[in-house]
DNA sequence: TTTTTTGCAAAACCTTTGCAGTTGG
DNA sequence: CCAACTGCAAAGGTTTTGCAAAAAA
């Protein structure tokens, strides 16, 4: 079992849309809260809670414990989802703004996001050779990117 | 980065091949070795460190960090193979027994191993689409099976 | 004998949990 | 005011590392 039952995606497009969704579902807008939502928003790509903890490059810091806490509640009501791009911590990014998928590199580990179309090919191989509904938001499709390939091919 | 350089498979088809192959690669065969292999041997798919640390049902059981540095030898020379299914701890398996990949459910957690020839169509898919060589033998095609999918949509 | 390998203990790493105090609404 | 939230500290699960003793070749 890998994903517990995501809720539908909130895309909010600034903090202060944000901050509004986290209201209306009856959760608070604590300082902690605010300032992890303005990493989330200021941060290029997903990110670690620890890299989020730290803040938006500002001086203020919040206790890891309170970063998962906080990442897990807006995860649940749908503000938040995170993703498991090869080995390492999980990395988390605003459900708007991740992408429907990844192909990440085995070698270099350079990752790209996939567009939905892109996806729903590989989707549609998956579900006729095994009968599943894949997904590869959660965790990545993982290969040779071109380059690794070709250095691969020619060692 | 997510492997480090896999070896080429060795395939030993009991454990005097594999202690064959342990030792022409120029590794000891000591007792934990032994063990683990027999673990390895007698386990019906990919296992824990732990489960195997825990002996083939035997009495006997070795210190995990012993388990732990021969899984990564054994892996370094090409016997061993380990993927990760899901969430939790890594699964180690003798290379010539770990399918080519694998489809794992998200929901009931049910994984499936797939043929060579099923993940060849996905494989080509992906090219065709990322221009990546993709591989599903560490990290897994994640999505729903049959059943849970069907369950989603009536609900 | 020499080099590899072991067990134990400790730590590293990521994440969760308990609790008493603080804060948002 | 009171439930929600915080920081701190401690622990949980998995894996790695240092080291002296033991065992393989």
């Amino acid at each position: 079992m890998t994903a517990s039952h995501p809720a539908p995606a909130i895309v909010a497009r600034d903090v202060a849309e944000a901050v509004a969704a986290v209201r209306e579902r009856g959760l608070r807008v604590s300082s902690a809260r605010r300032l992890l939502l303005e990493a989330l928003f200021a941060a290029d790509g997903p990110q670690t809670a620890e890299e989020l903890a730290a803040g938006a490059g500002s001086v203020s810091s919040t206790d890891p414990a309170s970063v998962y806490r906080n990442l897990e509640r807006l995860e649940a009501i749908g503000l938040v989802r995170h993703v498991h791009l090869g080995h390492g911590p999980g990395l988390y990014a605003l459900a708007g703004s991740l992408a429907d998928g990844y192909v990440v590199c085995d070698v270099c580990g350079k990752r790209k996001p996939a567009t939905s179309e892109q996806l729903e090919r590989v989707r549609r191989t998956v579900r006729n050779e095994f009968g599943y509904e894949s997904a590869f938001s959660h965790f990545p499709i993982v290969g040779l990117c071109p380059t690794c390939a070709k250095a691969k091919a020619a060692s």
